[in-house]
Parts: structure tokens; sequence; C-alpha cells
DNA sequence: CTCCCCCTATGATCGCGATCATAGGGGGGA
DNA sequence: TCCCCCCTATGATCGCGATCATAGGGGGAG
């Protein structure tokens, strides 16, 4: 089930109740706080929900491009973060009631369950990525998950790659350029390969 | 919904078709490939989902302690990794034809979707706890996310603890003490409460 | 009761990544 | 077209947490 996919089968269940915004980088989609009124698609651009820590450090919980936004929410009482326009975004809303009720459709739900479990495989592998030391280690863990057979084509500058690794930018860089020296990586422009190491007994 | 509440709703769902199993360290529940044929929740132990890389690399994708695992391969052809015993663990095994047909009952589902948000819910909150820097920061968000007004009962060791929140264990004993002498912190056995702090303008 | 293991706790040292600084380049907007 | 901003990239230094080492204490098993 791809991504549009989903898509297209909610705007289907809603019955063309949904409608299509447009937000401005650094614009809300919603705050902290709000009761959800409505469920949030992200068609094009990007959109993060982000919650700040005491010491001032923003730190990003969701980032999609493409894809729904807090489906966690879907029956609380207030949002738990910000929903932030990382760059100029449009997304699909679609007022929560009509969403609860195509949720009612056997066929509906049956997909939304779906999406649900994988995306929680994202998050699960997301964290246990987090909980890795070295910087080197998250990178590969990054390839070997979100790619296919130790190759990946990065979807997203570096710079926001080290922001979802955990990483300043520049150990990022760091670190990549000691893979690729060593001969550990190969890498031109946003393709990236793990090289197979010769050693195995 | 308390774990373990869930846990005897689908035992109860399932007409008693769910076995328990013990599994020895480094024991596997399931490997690579093999076709899912049982919906496993994590008793006692700890088992692990991983996947070794031909580049040498072990992947870990979900650790539970107690919960279900591997919920996302409810509906896959195969499993994507091996699941680990990584001590000695108890699960409670039942045959995925009659997990899923428990799922079919409204009341079940309805259930098994809002267990998806939550765990969706609490893994994000995770891995926005690994991504901040300081251990202290790390500590305080914990509290705040786990435990109520800023007041925490430990349901665990401190070690375990430690390793939760992605640091050695020295690390966690060392930062509470700076904490506790700062007066930033109460704690008391399994006790902790976050001291108010005066300044707020 | 006694032994042993593991949790708790703290000191000393080291290394990795954060931070600060600098510079080139490319793309988009005025 | 030109300028400016942000991504990319790398050097220097510093601080925090990992690692190694040590020790007390409590609880369960025998």
């Amino acid at each position: 089930m791809e991504c549009l996919d989903l898509l297209a089968l909610f705007d289907a269940a809603v019955g063309g109740a949904g409608v299509e915004k447009s937000y401005k980088r650094g614009e809300a989609l919603f705050r902290r706080g709000d009761r959800p009124q409505s469920m949030f698609f992200i068609l094009a651009g990007e959109a993060r929900l982000v919650r700040g820590s005491p010491t001032g450090m923003e730190v990003v919980f969701q980032r999609t491009a493409q894809g729904f936004l807090a489906e966690a929410s879907l029956d609380q009482a207030a949002y738990h973060c910000d929903a932030m326009a990382a760059i100029g975004t449009r997304a699909w809303v679609v007022p929560l009631t009509k969403f609860r009720a195509a949720l009612a459709l056997p066929e509906v739900r049956e997909v939304w369950l779906r999406h649900l479990s994988n995306e929680l495989r994202r998050v699960r592998a997301h964290a246990e990525r987090l909980a890795l030391r070295a910087a080197r280690d998250r990178i590969l863990h990054f390839i070997e998950t979100e790619g296919r057979g130790g190759r990946l084509v990065l979807s997203q500058s570096k710079k926001s790659w080290a922001a979802e690794l955990g990483l300043t930018h520049e150990a990022l860089y760091r670190t990549l350029g000691v893979m690729v020296r060593s001969g550990l990586l190969e890498m031109s422009g946003t393709c990236l390969r793990i090289r197979p190491s010769p050693e195995r007994p």
C-alpha cells in the first residue's frame, strides 16, 4: 500500500470533505494543547511534530514529507506537541469527525491498522538507532533500515539527516568523510552504499 | 489500558488458545524468512528483533521486556528479522489465525487500534528523549513524560532505567547525585520529584 | 546463617562528539 | 544579473559521558 493510495482511499471514504491547505515556512498546523479537530495528510513540503526541551533544544518527533501527521492523536483530548511547516507545505485536511466516520468502514479500518503498524516499526527502528553511541553506528543502522541491501538514496539534505540521526551536521560530515576515506562507505551526492567487508569466516 | 489488561483481554478473546512458552538466552522465537504463525506477548525476560547485515553489523529493531513483539508483522508474508531471547524469557504465544479471528470482533479491534496509537506515541516520546544530549535533560524529560506533575515512582531498578535512558548506570548515578546536591531533584529510594525552580518571570 | 551475585555508588582517565570558527559553492529571489 | 542565504565541508578546542576501577550493601539461594 503506497502512501498516495492511502490518501486516495481516505479521500473517497470521507466523501470529498477534505480540503487542501498551504502553510508557509515556520507556520503552525496546530499547537500543543489544541484540541484535535482535523486530520492532516502532508502532500508536499515538510511538516514536523516538534517540542522544545527545557534546555531550549527543538526535538523532532515526526518528520513527514508525504503521509499522515500525528496519527496517534486521533482520539486524544489535546495535542502534546506543535506541528510546524519546515518549508512551504501543502496538506490535505479533513475534519476529524468525518475521518472517524470513515474509520467505521471495515476496509478503511483495515488499511488504517496496517498503516499504524508500519509506522510503529519505523519509529522503533529510529529509537534503537538513537540508542547507539557512535555516529558511525547510527549512520550504518540508518542505511540498513531505511535503504535496501546496503544502498540508500537520501531524500533530504545531509543537514536535516544529521538532525534525524541525533548528530550535529559537523559530526555527520566528519564521520561520513572518515568512513569514505577508510573505504567503508561509497558516497556520491545523495547516493550512499556500504562497501561489503571482505572478512567472513 | 495497562499492558497486562491488554493481554488479559486478548487471552479471553482467543478462548484460551494461547500458551506460555519459555526461551533460553540466545534462543530464537522466530527466524527471518519464516512465515508468521504466532503472535508473541513477552511476559518476562527480554526479546529483541534483530537483523544481521552482510556488512557485519547487527541491527536491533525492537527490544521488549513486556508487551507484544513484532505487531507490525501481523499481516506480513514473512518476517524480515530474527526474534531472539536476550536472556531467559517467557512469552504468551497464540496462533496467528486465532489472533486474527479475535481482531474481527469490533471491541477487540477497537482496543488493538488504540494500543497501536498509544505505542506509537510512547515510542515517539522515547525517541525524543534519546535525542536530548545531556543526561540531566533525559532524566527530567523522563520524569515529565512518564510521571505526573514532576513526580515519579520508578518501576524498575536504576540500572535498567539507565539503559532505557540510553546512559551507562554510572552516568545516571552521577548525574542524579549532582541534581540532588544542587537542589534540582528530590530522591528517596524509587521516588523522584523535580523541585520547582523559583525563577519564573 | 552464610555466601555470592547484583544493584548502588563514586573516583580517575580518555575519547568522541559538541561547539566555535572559517570558507567555498550553489540556488533562488530581487 | 547579482547578491544573499543556506548547505557543504573541515580545523581546533572543550566538556560530557563512556570506560575502567573500587567498594559497600541487600537479598535470595543453599
